[in-house]
RNA sequence: GCGCGCUUAGCUCAGUGGUAGAGCACAUCCUUCACACGGAUGGGGUCGCAGGUUCGAACCCUGCAGCGCGCACCA
């Protein structure tokens, strides 16, 4: 809801009356809002800034937000965030993928359940137009989610790897590819799902370790009954498609079978026994059934024998082989345990053994697939060396590194791309043939350029002019026909030379899953190269894959993957998005726990708690007063070496996030965050300043502190954006540290430092305070006097600054005041502790106990006499002196000097105790 | 089988040759006027094992072990 100016109302209430927890959800989705109400997401392709893009990894339509997607995401989010707060142009392209076979299968399985009806009881037109329903209702799942996610998507710009645009995309990569001889469609064997009823590429079988059955049989001899040769195989059910048996030529135990024929159990039928390399002479009985119809190997060797190839199963992996009515119609693996049974009757099964292998599952289906010959459409890859090239080269950089060689290791071994699916659902071919020669076509061994030169087939974006004599092919494409076309075909329709494309084209940052390197990233180059002007992006940052403290996958069937949603609901997304990238290692995956998420909340309570405190200390003004030059009401120099301090540890900072955005290192920006606003702002700063900030406080300390706390404050919050941008502009915009109408996410960074140099030392007396007060504090804790706030403490020899600091010091330590004494006579067993700023006592009625003094006494100085052994050591061994770098021996020198002084003092000390 | 990665505190992980770190968990204390989604203090590690290089190794090299992940037509 925004006031006529164009932002939001000014929040009446002052954070001092506000809860003290900070509730997240309503002011994530209300910043959201005006967000989108800004046009803050927008990509201008005419502005005159510096460029940055990002197109979106496509999430399939129908699916709903995983914790993968989240911390793909928030980096894509973080990254384009964090451009524009370097001043440049972000266009982050968002989408959604058609994901074929997934949106298919999800669809007729609610067919199948609500209607009780088929795809083909439909047809194939009335059945798109229910899939297409279906994604107008279920599609905006996932983007609704980003959006809560706080995805900063040009929005308006969403596509869908279906839009007519991006269709024609598709068909004309179809068409010049297959122009350019590339594309060919023949009779192979591929990967077949049996549930899908599709074809598969190599790339979507996920090989499994299972537990299977190693079956020992024996074929007699045809020309010798009652001799036997012995067989092993795990798929007794394929027997019938068996047409010969192969041992090795250099087997010497089989030799005298080759050429010889056995008998075929069921069908009986007699078989060669026929000679091939292939064969491992070590494995099983070492010899080997040829099943060409149903085995990769057996096919190729098939091929090379000129073998019948006999297919004794139907698509959809049930037994087809009426010669065996005992088997015929049993889905294949009842027939595996029947067909067993059936050899062991006739008395030719052998033994079974327990075997562990590995079995390719269909990656949608979850289902073996079955190697199954069938006619196929299939892509060489174009433009290879250019794509493998330019990850070697550095052109485009892979993030972790390591990812380069194993894309370059698939590069090196591409096999032909089987595209096309037997599914409804996608890109259909853009193939045409003559009705007339449609029977010849469809038999055809092979289909390319020559018979489209013949006139026999037409290929082309548009359907042939008399389309009534032509049939479409049926077939559609895989859809990762479509999703490598991705970051140029969603920004700019065929034959367009768009402003988009020119301004935003390549993009700069991919970041992705490693497990869809050659699903997507590879191909995804390698069409750019062919299809678009050079590279498609410049870096490729591969996430981590999110497993569970078990360290196992996430998955729907485990119920061990946390719903996202959930966890905002809980804990809000600013707290998700953090957490997640604070616990995201670098090159290894992450095991979740929602531990982190509670922390990621924490930290957005401690910074809200931090502001709401400064709020109750001084009513903020509005924005607009001079939010520019809030900050500083004192020149540096007359400022509290505290206030100093913290805005050096801020430029620090800021000095520290750049390099470590320049090398994407997300989970070290959280961390970097983190300490800084909790370790160095709040439990030093805020502490120190107190005083100052109470209303017995001077105006002008008062406001010096405000002005302090603010000027660190609000560019804190800027650098905090990108990762936790709600709160950072709530924050921001409650405490007035954006101008009227301005948005803390659209801000630039600041270019300047908050001090450039440090006046007198205040950095280090701020440390030699905060590091004296520590050790006051233990000294208190040994004594069991930690709660106590009226304890006196005496510093002596302490330096002449400090007498300005006492009363901050006894704040720190909780003491009721601080002395300096410079002549101090401290009773016999008096607590003392050396600080860099002298010895400090704890004088106490009751404490004097020279006893327990002396052995805490005796203890520290034990500990200091290792360390000075240590360095002694160091510095007596000639070849450390001679042959060490001099600084090195040098920091040894001082380091020994250091404990040497005291240890002299704290020997001092010791002694006077008697 | 080939390749890649990991092994550091109870857990999750930082740490590219010079005094072993963080967060969480744990223990003790504190409901003192930002925050108990908090504060203070503390205990806890032969850096997987064995060699080597080096004045010096968690870090570099070699081997081994365990775990994980890719790739590969052992039926």
């Amino acid at each position: 809801m925004l006031d006529k100016s164009g932002r939001l109302p000014y929040p009446s209430a002052p954070m001092s009356e506000l809860p003290k927890a900070y509730e997240p959800q309503a002011v994530e989705s209300k910043w959201y809002a005006a967000w989108l109400e800004g046009k803050c997401f927008e990509a201008d392709p005419a502005s005159e800034k510096e460029a940055y893009s990002i197109v979106i990894p496509p999430p399939n339509v129908t699916g709903i937000l995983h914790l993968g997607h989240v911390l793909n995401n928030t980096l894509q989010d973080i990254l384009a965030r964090r451009a524009r707060q370097e001043g440049k142009e972000v266009l982050w392209l968002p989408g959604t993928d058609h994901a074929g076979i997934a949106t298919q299968a999800k669809v007729e399985r609610e067919l199948r359940e609500k209607e009780q009806v088929t795809r083909r009881d439909l047809g194939r037109d009335e059945f798109l137009k229910r899939v297409w329903d279906w994604k107008d209702h279920h599609g905006g799942i996932i983007i609704s989610q980003l959006k809560r996610l706080g995805c900063s998507c040009d929005w308006g710009r969403e596509r869908f790897t279906m839009d007519e645009a991006y269709t024609k995309w598709v068909s004309h990569v179809f068409v010049e590819l297959f122009k350019e001889g590339l594309i060919y469609r023949g009779k192979r064997m591929v990967n077949w799902c049996p549930v899908s009823l599709t074809a598969l590429s190599d790339e979507e079988v996920i090989m499994t370790p299972q537990k299977s059955k190693l079956y020992f049989m024996k074929y007699e001899l045809a020309d010798a009954p009652g001799e036997f040769l012995e067989i092993s195989t795990t798929r007794p059910e394929t027997l019938m498609g068996d047409v010969a048996v192969a041992v090795n030529p250099k087997d010497e135990r089989f030799a005298k079978y080759i050429g010889r024929k056995v008998f075929r159990p069921f069908p009986h039928a007699e078989i060669p026994v026929i000679a091939d390399d292939h064969v491992d002479i070590e494995f099983g009985t070492g010899a080997l059934k040829i099943t060409p119809a149903h085995d990769k190997a057996d096919f190729d060797i098939g091929m090379k024998h000129d073998l019948e190839i006999i297919d004794v199963l139907t698509p959809d992996g049930h037994i087809e082989c009426p010669d065996c009515p005992e088997l015929h119609g049993l889905d294949r693996f009842v027939a595996r345990k029947k067909a067993g049974q059936m050899l062991e009757e006739r008395g030719l099964l052998i033994k079974v053994e327990e075997y562990d292998n590995n079995v390719g599952f269909s990656e949608r289906a979850h289902v073996p697939i079955e190697p199954r010959i069938s006619m196929q459409w299939f892509l060489k890859y174009p433009c290879v060396k250019e794509a493998a090239d330019a990850v070697a080269n550095g052109d485009i950089k892979f993030r972790p590194e390591r990812w380069a060689k194993t894309y370059a290791h698939w590069m090196e071994n591409l096999q032909d791309w089987c595209i096309s699916r037997q599914l409804w659902w996608g890109h259909q071919i853009p193939v045409w043939y003559h009705k007339e020669k449609l029977e010849a076509l469809t038999n055809a061994e092979s289909l390319d350029m020559s018979d489209f030169e013949k006139g026999d087939i037409h290929v082309g974006i548009e359907p042939p002019a008399d389309a009534e004599n032509w049939v479409r092919d049926e077939d559609v494409m895989d859809t990762w026909f479509s999703s490598w076309l991705w970051p140029f075909a969603t920004m700019s329709d065929l034959g367009e030379n768009s402003a988009t494309l020119r301004k935003f084209y390549p993009t700069t940052d991919l970041v992705t899953g490693p497990d869809i390197i050659f699903f997507w990233v590879a191909r995804m180059i390698m069409a750019g190269f062919r299809f678009a002007d050079g590279l498609p992006f410049g870096n490729v940052y591969f996430t981590s894959i999110i497993r569970d403290l078990q360290g196992r996958k996430m998955s729907k069937s485990l119920g061990n993957s946390p719903d996202p949603i959930e966890l905002m609901d809980k804990y809000g997304a600013d707290a998700l998005r953090f957490g997640l990238i604070r616990i995201a290692p670098v090159g290894a995956d992450i095991r979740f726990d929602e531990v982190q998420i509670e922390e990621g909340r924490n930290f957005a309570n401690k910074i809200y708690n931090a502001c709401r405190f400064r709020q109750m200390a001084g009513e903020s003004r509005r924005a607009g007063d001079s939010a520019e030059d809030r900050g500083l009401t004192t020149a540096p120099t007359n400022l509290p070496p505290y206030h100093i301090d913290i805005m050096a540890k801020l430029d620090a900072l800021a000095v520290n996030l750049r390099g470590a955005y320049a090398e994407y290192r997300f989970g070290e920006i959280a961390h970097l965050l983190y300490e800084f606003l909790w370790n160095e702002f709040c439990d030093k700063f805020l502490e120190a300043v107190k005083l100052d900030l109470r209303e017995s406080a001077t105006p002008e300390a008062r406001e010096a502190t405000l002005g302090t706390f603010d000027a660190v404050m609000s560019r804190y919050l800027q650098f905090l954006s990108p990762y936790m941008p709600h709160i950072a502009e709530e924050l921001s915009v409650r405490m007035g540290y954006v101008k009227e109408g301005e948005f803390v996410m659209e801000k630039e960074l600041p270019a300047e430092p908050l001090v450039g140099f440090d006046p007198a030392g205040a950095a280090a007396k701020a440390a030699a305070i905060y590091e004296s007060a520590g050790r006051m504090r233990n000294l208190k804790s040994e004594y069991n006097v930690a709660t106590r706030r009226d304890v006196r403490f005496v510093a002596k020899g302490a330096p002449a600054w400090l007498a300005a600091e006492t009363k901050v010091l006894a704040l720190l330590t909780g003491a009721g005041e601080i002395d300096i004494d410079g002549g101090y006579d401290a009773p016999k067993g008096t607590p003392v502790s050396l600080t860099p700023i002298g010895e400090i006592y704890l004088p106490l009625e009751g404490l004097i106990d020279v006893e327990a003094e002396r052995t805490r006494l005796t203890k520290e100085i034990e500990k200091i006499r290792m360390e000075v052994k240590k360095c002694e050591g160091k510095l007596s061994n000639a070849s450390f002196v001679d042959r060490a770098p001099a600084e090195v021996v040098e920091q040894e020198k001082q380091r020994l000097a250091e404990w040497q002084a005291k240890l002299g003092q704290l020997g001092d000390m010791l002694a006077a105790l008697g």
